[in-house]
DNA sequence: TATTGTTATACTCTATAACTATA
DNA sequence: TATAGTTATAGAGTATAACAATA
């Protein structure tokens, strides 16, 4: 359960929206996870297997410790769905894959995750780049990531 | 871990943003509970409870199952932070509501997330106007609620 | 009989600490 | 000695099923 808390009494109105905003896009990214028999960190780390992925890599990015990442790791491949091979030049380390089964199921799982399209889609073009510069300015300087 | 995927190939400008953006209010919801030793989840319930609330009110509300909120609470309530007592009116029922601790923890936790605000406060009061007014649109016809 | 809430149980996420293999 | 990853373990979120008390 990742909601926000509702609306606190001293919210503005943009406030109120943000919060909103944020609770269906979590709503909607866990449920298309769901609906694929996958939990969102799973689904997560899927999507994150562009291409071959190092173990430390995708827990900086996640900003979890590596141990997590092995498990979720681990449990994509008894899923079929990763694969682990060991780094050719460094053999302490793994490099993570999706085998052909992961490349279909994350296909999937992001025609299911239309949230983010189906929402900004309601914008027109002239909005969706207004939008895309409040968010923007709005994030500020913490766009280092 | 409810980081959404990274941007995919497909995803205009503004999708990255929107992804940041739920990425960047997810975790400093989660830091600023953390700061207090809570959970996100008992942040959240605890945010709820600006007055007495049901057990099954806030079940609907959070979308999770009933027991998973007697869990919660009951640990608010081992905390100190929350307290349950009989509905007056129909017995099998309870009311939850927060301790006087509970109340300053919730403005502690309140006044350290400072996110939404913070974002928001970065934009002029014309553009949160339109920040908000795009939000609302972008979120369409899922805002009952 | 239906509803409210709890308990028991099981699975997952997550972190910490200890460990192995490699550098 | 330091780094990459794993394993063991424990606390917490979550759901399902069975249950008690009340309606």
């Amino acid at each position: 359960m990742v909601l926000p808390n509702g609306p606190v009494s001293t919210a503005s109105e943009t406030e109120v929206m943000l919060f909103r905003l944020v609770d269906e896009y979590d709503r909607h990214y866990e449920a298309a996870a769901a609906e694929l028999s996958l939990t969102a960190a799973q689904a997560c780390v899927l999507g994150r297997l562009e291409g071959p992925r190092r173990m430390s890599e995708l827990a900086v990015e996640l900003g979890c410790d590596a141990s997590n990442v092995t498990q979720i790791v681990a449990r994509l491949e008894t899923l079929g769905l990763a694969q682990r091979q060991r780094h050719p030049d460094d053999r302490r380390a793994r490099v993570v894959a999706r085998t052909p089964r992961g490349q279909e199921v994350t296909a999937d799982f992001e025609a299911r995750f239309g949230f983010a399209r189906s929402a900004i889609h309601r914008l027109s073009a002239a909005e969706q780049r207004q939008f895309g510069a409040l968010m923007s300015k709005a994030l500020g300087p913490e766009l280092d990531r």
